[in-house]
DNA sequence: ACACTTATGTGCGTATATGCACATAAGTAG
DNA sequence: CTACTTATGTGCATATACGCACATAAGTGT
């Protein structure tokens, strides 16, 4: 039976060679010689006896098992990217930095209380990651996520109901003025919509209502950010979905056949559990727990 | 912002004396000097700034944020366990090793195909881990595995369906001669049984039915092993729950109540995807796939 | 309470792994 | 085709990290 994997280290390092291609730029990252890297590439390929790399004067490329190895070496390096986050955060103290990701529509809410967070506790710096793909914490990349949809249950993720919002579609008062007010679903298809873009933000069902039932022609405009497909509609663009929440200090904005259509979401306050006993994360978990104990219009 | 892990062989080093307590013992384990332990963790506290373990003449014991680098260490440690089956696995010719995991209720079935694939393929050392705990697959420390319930579908897996199993109570005729052969529900209550023990079968669902049911005094033998159980009935102690197959060349075993009482079981075959592509392990997949397709009383 | 066991911590010589300079190979462009 | 660029591969001097021996500390047992 062929040895394990004496040095952890070596497999970091063929981690980077298979990452960047060349042994040079891989002893560039590690901060070392490129010699040192074909040195360690070589010695690990004689102790799992497999080639891990088709060598070739222009680079290096990896092989099937090359591959194999590649991937297990992303999730590590992921991992310990999160642990590092993780051990950052486990610091006492109200310092340091916060790492946050959540999607666009989230914006304000983050917003009003990140500033609360900040008035509280100034030493710590906040860092707000704007995510479609929900890539980052997946991996531990960041300490707190807020999600919308159904309740996120992956391993190693502790998930806390915040609210439960509802969306529809809305329009303008100025838009209605010109355009009149739909009264069926049939007259919409008559109206100017504003839409998501497709890929960007598949998830949305507002959107993808609109992208069902509403003539491709009628869409006016896409957008690749549902803050700003509610500031389109906001200015009066046309008809388009939004969080009942968007629109909250905005009289002028009216929401349309509201008894026929209307979505709910749960969203969700997820963190890692290897940080979720910190006190930078605690503190800032209950400062959201309790803005939305205090919205009139949710749950 | 502190640095990165520069070096993984520290993380491999940390996770060794958190594992085994001692500098002493892990150096054993690493096989280097204990005082090259020492620096490593000394330097590795340095660099992330962090008390990683509570020193102590006794030994070292894991901080908080030692607890938190060892638990990604030991997932680490797993999934290159994994690794290396896969790149042991990877040979395209089939010899070298084929590790396989299984219920014991299995253990017949997979004698069975081992038997055929072993003549098949003799250059192939085969490895049987029976586990309760469904350990091992989950890291990708074996190649194939039988499970039995809901499809699994956790990431990395690719599951396969082998099989519909039905199972139900059944009893030895030498039994059923002696204490007679119970008419309803209610007559079971007087009879003699065999389940399992808590804790290491809570899944199988004739054990639990039984421990629901029947007077605990009427439990007269408790097993570990689903298939000791089975072999338990077929010699007559009394009624127990069994996999159909398993009293198949049995014709002095004979259902009890099977109008009331019976369950059904997909059976998967699950491979983790880095190995599935392997010949060996379709070599196997594909003998398990053909004997379970001749078999006549499954689907 | 005293020796005994076991483990951590430190100075020092050495061996191993690293960096450097240079050779070689191969793709690229004029 | 030839010069140029970029990257791999190798001998050699050296610096870093390692093992060793020894000191120290602390729990264990009679």
């Amino acid at each position: 039976m062929a040895i394990k994997f004496d040095d952890w280290q070596d497999v970091k390092v063929a981690f980077e060679v298979a990452r960047l291609g060349t042994l040079t730029a891989a002893a560039e990252a590690l901060s070392v010689h490129h010699s040192t890297v074909l040195r360690r590439i070589n010695n690990l390929e004689k102790n799992l006896n497999v080639r891990l790399f088709h060598r070739h004067a222009r680079g290096y490329k990896v092989t099937e098992s090359g591959a194999k190895l590649f991937e297990t070496a992303q999730a590590i390096d992921n991992s310990l990217e999160g642990l590092h986050n993780a051990i950052a955060a486990a610091d006492s103290e109200l310092r340091g930095s916060l790492l946050l990701t959540t999607v666009s529509g989230f914006i304000d809410v983050m917003g009003d209380v990140c500033e609360q967070f900040q008035t509280l506790h100034p030493q710590v710096q906040l860092e707000v990651i704007l995510e479609q793909k929900r890539l980052r914490l997946d991996h531990g990349q960041a300490h707190i996520a807020i999600r919308v949809g159904p309740k996120p249950d992956e391993g190693d993720y502790i998930a806390q109901h915040l609210a439960k919002l509802s969306a529809g579609l809305y329009a303008h008062k100025r838009y209605i003025a010109k355009h009149g007010m739909p009264k069926t679903l049939d007259d919409l298809k008559q109206h100017n919509f504003i839409s998501g873009i497709a890929g960007f933000n598949a998830r949305v069902p507002y959107f993808s209502w609109v992208d069902e039932f509403i003539p491709q022609s009628q869409i006016k405009l896409r957008v690749s950010e549902t803050s700003e497909a509610a500031r389109a509609v906001i200015k009066g663009l046309g008809i388009g979905g939004l969080h009942q929440s968007a629109i909250e200090n905005n009289p002028d904005v009216v929401p349309i056949l509201h008894d026929k259509l209307h979505w709910e979401f749960d969203s969700w306050l997820v963190t890692h559990h290897l940080v979720h006993r910190t006190a930078k994360v605690q503190a800032f978990a209950a400062l959201l727990k309790t803005y939305f104990s205090n919205m009139p219009h949710v749950k």
